[in-house]
DNA sequence: CTGAAAGCGCTAACAC
DNA sequence: GTGTTAGCGCTTTCAG
């Protein structure tokens, strides 16, 4: 492989000079560089970017590190949807991408600042970690400019990017109460998201300004797995055949929670209306179609990433909130008088 | 940043020492190892991969080349099936992933080669990309160790990963043709996709097997495009009104037939039998619920992965086909009588 | 069993 | 404008 030592040779200069010339430095003669850039073309160069990485101590890669990316969560292409908004993004810059997945082997003897610091990446994306990872502390905790997707946790070297969670489940609630049920139910995810402790507030607000009261029994968590929502599901409507109306925390939830409805005879929204969150590409295309809180997946990706290059080059870390829309499909319905 | 000279400082070692007590050499006493390996967990060391890889000459990195990372093809999770597959397999090797993508301005100016020199990746996997990419043929040629999904180049660095598309879409047709359909149209991708090419083979085949004589016009290519085939469809279905089936290279310009079927006030599947590639998330939730033949993207993603990296360990390139399945669902029935 | 020294390909003072 | 030199952090002969 050509290195610049080979051009230097083929050119009779020096090896500063060649790296000076490819590198668009001013001081060197026009005739020079361009006597250089002809050969470095000739002999098919290419720049060792580990070389340059080692001495400017810098890689120009970004890490992605996601928990989504497993076998049982292509029906939720969240993740997908947020990696292709940061690839977007990079892909306009001179970085690139090096993929980290939480579930490996690998990464369970690596702490994630560990994964960081071998391949001397110089930020960090984290997408779908628990807050009670322990090793997600450990990585805000170093040096690393990190930007965090639904996590809120800020310091100089870290930013975040979320969206109005209480507010978007505020307006799913209000949207359900609007439409006259009272006795409301919500299918939350689990204690170790963030998310979910939001839009659970954004439940008790709604309930709370509309002066309903709320049943704790009646709020069950799914972890945002579409079977254990469906089990969840079934137990509560058993039990409770008096609620018509349930909030989920996410659309395969609500996936699971119509499928145990389907089990127990209960029609949607005729008997139950259903509202889900995030609009995943499904939502649409379920039947009856899913009334939704909307996130734009792919632009949190995107903003995740321009944050996180903003970073590197001397700007400060930020908060960016995103807005949410409540997308009325057909899973929610008046409710049934008397 | 913590190096081994810092540890080789603090433990009263040269370096070397240190180098092979961490890399679990033999000929290193277990006392300094231990002290040595003590030391470098205190001092909270992280090995730098860049400089082992600019000395070793290898990164233990593999690329991921993918077209198919854009937002409109969020539809069509087949990339993101197919990223998992790799990323699954890698998680248990000690390489890591770096994403390249095709569609950024970035890339225009390099080609794949380069962008694969310039990060030394040990070798490349590339996805979605057509056979007529003039970057393809480079990077193929190249000595970079490749591995090709879907397209059928091999040499003794080159291997791939693909299913039986003839059988496969001979599988589907037969489907029709059992189901006493004669009228069978196609809808083909594009003449830069070697499956394109293959499951118009299958077609043919079927048909001639059959002794059922094929028309020309009725077979049309929707680039793999929901919309284009929606177009396409439209126009074919209102000229050709005895067409009672049709053949899709894909399952997303399948729901696009199905959409111009809707239009045209056609019902699937009593009116037009329509029959999909891929077995997309979406075929069994859109209703109709789509007859397709589906392939296994994830085992394609975690054979190239396999593969790629065996011919890194010396092992030859190969070439790996998998078996697809016809899956039935509600989109095909009995043509009507007369 | 351990160390000295060279070198991977590149950049960056510093001199001329 | 251009060259000399040192050095990024690591591995690997080669001596001892």
């Amino acid at each position: 492989m050509t290195t610049i030592k080979d051009i230097a040779k083929a050119a009779g200069v020096s090896v500063t000079t060649v790296s000076r010339a490819l590198n668009g430095y001013s001081d060197v003669s026009e005739k020079t560089r361009k006597k250089i850039i002809d050969i470095a073309k000739q002999l098919n160069y290419s720049p060792n970017t580990l070389a340059r990485s080692l001495v400017m101590n810098k890689s120009k890669t970004i890490g992605l590190l996601v928990s989504g990316m497993t076998r049982s969560a292509v029906k939720d292409n969240f993740t997908f949807e947020v990696m292709t908004g940061v690839n977007d993004y990079i892909a306009k810059t001179d970085y690139d991408v090096i993929l980290f997945n939480t579930n490996s082997t690998k990464q369970r003897e690596k702490t994630y600042s560990q994964l960081c610091r071998e391949r001397r990446v110089d930020g960090v994306i984290l997408q779908g970690i628990k807050t009670d990872d322990p090793y997600l502390t450990e990585v805000v905790e170093s040096d690393i400019p990190c930007v965090l997707i639904d996590i809120p946790i800020q310091s100089d070297r870290v930013g975040y990017v979320t969206t109005d969670n209480v507010y978007g489940a505020k307006k799913a609630v209000q949207h359900l109460l609007e439409l006259g049920h009272r006795n409301i139910a919500m299918m939350n995810g689990h204690d170790y998201a963030f998310v979910s402790k939001q839009r659970l507030q954004g439940f008790y607000e709604a309930m709370e300004e509309a002066n309903v009261p709320i049943r704790k029994e009646w709020v069950v968590n799914g972890d945002f797995s579409e079977e254990m929502a469906e089990a969840r599901a079934y137990e509560l409507f058993t039990n409770e055949p008096n609620i018509t109306a349930i909030f989920c925390a996410s659309d395969l939830m609500a996936l699971g929670v119509m499928k145990a409805l389907k089990q127990l005879h209960l029609r949607v929204p005729d008997d139950v209306s259903v509202v889900g969150y995030d609009d995943i590409l499904l939502a649409s295309y379920v039947s009856p179609a899913l009334t939704t809180v909307a996130q734009n997946k792919f632009q949190m990706g995107y903003e995740a990433a321009s944050m996180l290059i903003d970073m590197l080059e001397g700007n400060e870390a930020k908060v960016v909130t995103l807005r949410t829309q409540l997308v009325v499909r057909e899973s929610t319905a008046e409710v049934k008088k008397g």
